[in-house]
This record gives structure tokens, C-alpha cells and sequence, in this order.
DNA sequence: CCGGATATATCCACATCGGATACAACGACA
DNA sequence: TGTCGTTGTATCCGATGTGGATATATCCGG
């Protein structure tokens, strides 16, 4: 199992973050974060659809067929996870997990029930 | 309470977080980095010193006279915290800590004692 | 049918990053 | 004492990522 061959930027891990709930159009993504950080982290259009792009030729993400109930919007284009997407997010996921908890430790955190 | 004034970059708060334990010169702040992720992340010179330059003139950091026992090496300098810095580490901390709650909501984590 | 929000896409200026390079001082060792 | 590898700081440059403006097209409400 080799390493992550192209290492993941802070926005593409925000993009997997926001797709690990499960498939979502590109706007929908950009609110996700938006509301997530109470508006502290913004993705732009131009940053959004730039990685988007990239996670898909980067095989962690697959656009996939709107099988939504109605037949709403033709403008959305959904985007989920593929099984390589997602173990880069868990990778990523705990490596900040390692960091928060190292701010714990070094009290600038409430401490969150270590045991 | 102002918003951040210039924006946190990630090898920012790395640095900012490796010291919250307490005054370190630049060296030790790159091995603490790469230890805690366990080599994944690495700060690399050019980063590393571009980054503690821009952290003093924002007022995050300063320099602090090498208080430590005896007169070891004259070459390090040594950096510390400031109150502000503190509370961008905090503030970034807090945001990370949200980051990794979604990603347990997620399942993409074990979850750590949610009630 | 008209205007604003939704939705995607591209372009360009700017900031950041990573590695190479340079150089000085420390420590060990013969 | 001289030499060599490591520690430690600093700067430069090419590559990469970001943010905002711009451009369209579609949806929905009045």
C-alpha cells in the first residue's frame, strides 16, 4: 500500500470532508464548509471547481449520475467518494486528530474526557 | 474582538502549536513537526524560518532571550508566544477540533466517547 | 418575462510552499 | 589541532495552491 501519492491540500481534504456524508454538487459543498466553520473557511468558485477537478484525476472522487428523487436542478453535477478518496480522508482525518489532541495537551484546548 | 488579521497558513499554526509547550528555537520546532506526525509532515527550512519571520511581524511570536540553564549553543534563537498568538492557536485549534468532530459524524473516525 | 439566486467554469494576480544552496558553529575523534 | 558530520539559521527560486473577478446558463418568484 503505497503512501498518498499526491498529497492532499487543506481544500481538498475540505471537499472530502464535506463529501463523506455522502454524493453532493459543488455548491452544495462550498455551503457545507462555509456553515461547518461558521463562515471562518470559504471555498471560492474558483478554488472549488479547481479541486474538484483535481480529486477526480487524482481517482478520489467519481462524478456520479444525479439518482435523486425528482428531476430538479440539470445544472448539478454530483461528486462522491471513491474507496481510495475515502481512506485518504480517514488518513488525513487522523492526523489532525494527532494535532488537536496535541493542543489538548499543551492547554489550549477544554480537555475532551481523555480516557 | 477583531477577526484574525492576516489569516493562519497551515505551517503557521504548526508552528504556533509546537509552541504552545513552551519557547523553542527553530530547529526543534521542525523535528516537533515532524515527530508528531510521524514524518508525514515536514517544514523544511525555507518554510520553517519564512514562517517564524512572518509570525513575529504579525505579532504572534517574538523572541526571547535563551533563558535556559547553562550557555549551550550560541547559534539558536528562541521564540515564544505572545498572547496573541496564543489565541490564534486556540482559535485554529477550536476550528481543527470541529473539523475532526465532522469526520467522526462521518464515520470516517472512531468515535471518542461522544456523550 | 424579468431579476436575483443558484450553479458551474475559467482566468489571472498573489501568497505559500518545498528544495537547493550557503554558511557558521558545535561536537567527536584521531 | 585539524577535520568531518551534525546542528542551526538564512535566503533564493521554481512550482503549486489560493482567492476573487468574470462569464454564462438555469432555476424560481413575482
Amino acid at each position: 500500500m503505497p503512501d498518498r501519492n499526491p498529497p492532499l491540500t487543506p481544500a481538498g481534504f475540505q471537499v472530502l470532508l464535506a463529501l463523506a456524508g455522502g454524493a453532493a454538487h459543488g455548491y452544495a459543498v462550498m455551503r457545507f464548509v462555509e456553515t461547518l466553520s461558521d463562515g471562518t473557511v470559504r471555498l471560492g468558485p474558483g478554488t472549488l471547481y479547481r479541486t474538484l477537478q483535481r480529486l477526480v484525476a487524482d481517482g478520489l472522487v467519481v462524478e456520479v449520475a444525479n439518482e435523486s428523487e425528482d428531476p430538479h436542478d440539470a445544472r448539478r453535477r454530483y461528486y462522491e467518494l471513491t474507496p481510495l478518496g475515502r481512506s485518504a480522508a480517514v488518513q488525513e482525518a487522523s492526523l489532525l486528530q494527532r494535532m488537536v489532541s496535541a493542543a489538548e495537551d499543551a492547554g489550549l484546548l477544554g480537555r475532551r474526557k481523555t480516557a
